[in-house]
DNA sequence: ATCCTTTACTAAAGCGCTTTAGTAAAGGAT
DNA sequence: ATCCTTTACTAAAGCGCTTTAGTAAAGGAT
């Protein structure tokens, strides 16, 4: 438990100012190339890393990003991975967030990171809530907000297009020559939730079928539960179907497990489509085909975002919609 | 796009000293309730919270708490959450990395903990490796492993009893009448694979049975595509058996879908034990029987465990085997 | 009335860096 | 030989807090 080494002591280890040490190590040009070689070599030996404290106060801006998010078991858990490679890519430094979708704890969040002088805020936000949005965006941070559920023209942010896959979904589904195809989706009324059920009763209507809308019942925190419970709910309506199309992977594997259990066969006699790609849905007792976030691209569109708005705080609101890719896994087939 | 508000200006608003003002906020003993209180309102009023990269780097220590793990998407990402409640409720602050396996990353995440000034360490590390472990122990910061990768007595751990749990799966096998089991298991050498194994090939030979051992080919990254192919690979073996027990839930989710595929039917024709107890075990399509880790009392302890040893360095090292948990779901049943 | 406490503050130093302005010495141009 | 640049540093202030030591004023004890 040696002392730790300050700057201070490196420089007087090498019998120089403390200035010129600390632009030798931050390469700044009115430092020779000869002293630059010690005074790395000395920090090396000496085992000398500055204090990020104390630079970062003094430098009056970090290199910390924060990432808040609702629950890392969720594709945002899976899309933080890719989220710090592109950090790092650009020498940032991520901190998580999980908030547990209490907006409490976002506020909480937000405010510490606000504290702690990070350079921007990503921000998958517990609901649609413009007025928090905008106590947070005047400030002096910028903010990227990330998923479906924020489509406000004024804040930054980035998503997938849902109305576009949707339609990749349903498409797949009528090219496979379904027409009896059920919704499972979201309860909490949203702007995607409006779009997914849009495009849901064109396609329908163009079917000439009959909408078959299923949302979740809203007191019921786990998807897959609840997707389990609503294909239970109408497998005994008598309602006659083919597919099902789901708007989160968690629902279409509760649906695929209703079915199972009732002796269903997938794809056989019911295909099963699912949202999002998250990482479940390949399990091999799932392979469940599904309209994949990108999740790379939307990491690296996020951070290169954040980026741009960090230097240049007057920007206006930039949106990213990216396109959703489909997986073709092994829960749909011909009818 | 205001100013931000400091105590200097925050003190000069109030026509007191800094001094005083800061004494308030944190609660000083030699600042009157009437001072306090007014000190207190103004700086809710004027949204003042603290500079905390000034704060920490004038009070030499941080309520930061590095939590490095090998991958989000494993029990360890699960049970990060439980480890931020605990932590919350000692008023620390978790930070998170995600190694993704790579022991480079490893080291930079460590490093960079200590120049953040974390106070502390949690870590699930990539490697047994004593080494690092002594360079990071005889730092001024306390560091607590998590998970059964490391026993060294020289350091702070919290891991499962995985001998125990290992005899809690094979001895509900064989209460089912169970006497031709598999084991699919780690390829890595570790402590607590050589304990499973042993435990295993007692029982086995208690039952007068050959010992069936199949590890992961060492390549593999993907453990669920590893119980996969492991099972075909025993399926085709022509090995009579009639339970598999793997290390891993990921192995066994695996495995269940190698058997699905082979229309072997789960659990009349094959029983299936895991272990970690993952939220995917869960799932309705997979309802493993597993051997859960207590995530909820291995956080608390963990951060007891920090929160002690930052206090007192000097503290020998700590030790705590929970014992794991058998769940009992449908991948189980008598012979 | 005097002395000692207690109360409630202020002053000043310090945490470990960065950055701006200043400067001595060396090198070049005429 | 003189003046102007350039080179390679140093000095000092500042980032926004905390904490230790010091102190004026008020209150109590005798």
């Amino acid at each position: 438990m040696r002392k730790t080494m300050t700057l201070a002591a490196l420089a007087k280890e090498l019998g120089l100012s403390e200035s010129a040490v600390s632009k030798a190590l931050n390469d700044y040009p009115d430092i020779s190339p000869a002293t630059k070689k010690l005074v790395r070599e000395q920090a090396e030996a000496l085992g000398y890393s500055p204090n990020l404290l104390a630079r970062n106060l003094a430098r009056k801006t970090t290199n910390f990003v924060g990432i808040v998010i609702r629950d890392v078991s969720s594709i945002y858990g899976e899309m933080y991975k890719s989220l710090t490679v592109a950090a790092r890519h650009r020498g940032l430094h991520p901190i998580l967030y999980d908030t547990g979708n209490d907006s409490g704890l976002e506020q909480e969040s937000i405010r510490n990171l606000l504290d702690t002088k990070a350079m921007g805020i990503i921000l998958v936000p517990v609901a649609e809530d413009p007025d928090m949005i905008r106590r947070k965006t005047r400030n002096k941070v910028p903010v990227v907000f990330l998923g479906s559920k924020v489509r406000s023209s004024e804040v930054n942010y980035v998503c997938t297009d849902t109305a576009a896959g949707t339609e990749l979904a349903l498409r797949h589904l009528t090219h496979l020559g379904h027409r009896e195809i059920v919704m499972l989706c979201d309860s909490k009324t949203s702007g995607s939730r409006s779009r997914r059920i849009s495009v849901y009763r064109q396609i329908m209507q163009e079917l000439g079928q009959e909408p078959r809308i299923f949302p979740i019942p809203p007191d019921e925190p786990d998807l897959s539960q609840a997707g389990y419970q609503l294909t239970r709910k109408l497998l005994s309506s008598g309602i006659r179907f083919t597919a099902i199309y789901a708007c989160k992977d968690m629902l279409a594997i509760g649906a695929m497990g209703a079915l199972t259990e009732a002796g269903i066969r997938i794809p056989e006699q019911v295909s099963v489509v699912g949202y999002d790609g998250i990482d479940a849905a390949a399990l091999p007792m799932i392979r469940l085909t599904t309209v994949a976030q990108p999740r790379t691209e939307m990491a690296e569109q996020v951070i290169d975002m954040l980026c741009r708005h960090a230097e240049d705080l007057t920007l206006p609101p930039e949106h990213c919609l990216a396109a959703p890719q489909l997986i073709l896994r092994s829960s749909t087939g011909p009818v």
